[in-house]
DNA sequence: TAGATTGTTAATCGATTAACAATC
DNA sequence: TAGATTGTTAATCGATTAACAATC
């Protein structure tokens, strides 16, 4: 029973925080922190910061605080990102377009292999090097290539067809941008959802209450 | 003393959730629904469903359950959906370009009223029908519109120069995309962070921690 | 050694769930 | 009226914070 068994999603969700932090400050030459001073940087308690890391083991050194360049190191091993989980954007709208784009993909734990559309328009031309598929071409890609991943930027509507398939051909991993209820069908699935009009509706209601 | 004073964030970020389910249900011709059933849809326990509700007001009818189109109304206003807050997106690059096409800002209480980006390609091309604008005419533009909002989808390097001036015309509430710490600096800012490569870092770690 | 700071346990706080009396 | 289901209080659970002994 190793350590990180069952850690909170409250304490994962904080990791990639703490990688951007430690990140800059690696960047700034800085060579060690104590919880007190990364806490104040990133507007937490210190207390926070040591148990958060302590689930994942002693990092650091007392009387000396933490190193930041191995910390770092350590915090992007637990998160994986040494990985390159082979994934799929489904659906290069804006959106796909975007993130295709956009995110860097090779520092995130990733590598893009596939983009598909239906779009006869938008099947032929290319993305980030990658000629973007029917998805017609789903069914037998996913065959060939053992994938890992798959990014749906797609409408709700069109989710369930093409993640039956996904689902069919072992992908348990999804990054999910539509309103579509993954986990409701496939409760073993492991889904990240991106609910952008959520994000907005709270700002709205956040502003309405805000005093002022 | 209102009902509604210091809800916890919690409850905040689930109510365009239940929003979004009982429009589906509003949708469907259904009528009314108890917190049994509704908690059953959503993956939730009924004590959660009355207790978010509560916190604003007792919406439902003892042995009857709550009015779909009714409570769907209540969330609405509660949210301030209603409102049209104006609202700018400062860079059109691949992300700000694909929330301008994407996004449904009517619904959502807000309403598109400007695009600026630095890029001289991009400048005065239309995007939703709006040209977009120079950085430099920002300041002119804010002193003219009364603008309450502001979805930032450029580099955080340049996040810091932009804010500045929203900020000293008095724009309060951000969009921000960027990794930018902006309450850091402006703690009476209202600001939904939507950090997409945190999500993906996550998504990372739950793949390598999933079992199977 | 003395000072600093961790790792970790205990205390507090808040959020979720359970239970049930009120009531439609 | 009897059955159903809420609104709300109380119990539980989990997450955050405080405290401090261990130790570099």
């Amino acid at each position: 029973m190793s350590k990180n068994d069952s850690i909170s999603m409250s304490v994962i969700r904080r990791l990639p925080r703490y990688y951007r932090f430690l990140t800059e400050l690696d960047e700034q030459g800085i060579d060690r922190i104590s919880s007190t001073k990364l806490a104040q940087i990133m507007s937490v308690t210190a207390s926070q910061v040591r148990q958060d890391l302590n689930c994942f083991g002693g990092f650091g050194q007392q009387g000396y605080g933490y190193s930041v360049s191995q910390l770092k190191i350590e915090i992007e091993t637990i998160l994986g990102l040494n990985n390159s989980y082979k994934a799929i954007i489904i659906g290069v709208g804006n959106l796909g377009n975007a993130l295709a784009q956009h995110m860097n993909f090779g520092q995130l734990g990733f590598e893009l292999v596939g983009c598909f559309d239906i779009s006869p328009e938008k099947v032929g031309r290319e993305i980030r090097g990658l000629r973007i598929r029917h998805d017609s071409e789903l069914e037998a890609f996913c065959s060939e290539k053992k994938l890992d991943a798959a990014f749906l930027c797609i409408p709700k509507s069109a989710v369930e067809n093409v993640i039956d398939v996904l689902y069919r051909h072992g992908i348990r991993s999804y990054w999910n941008f539509s309103h579509f209820d993954i986990c409701s069908k496939y409760s073993d699935a492991v889904v990240e959802n991106v609910h952008l009009s959520d994000n907005l509706m709270t700002l709205c209601y956040r502003m309405n209450n805000s005093l002022g």
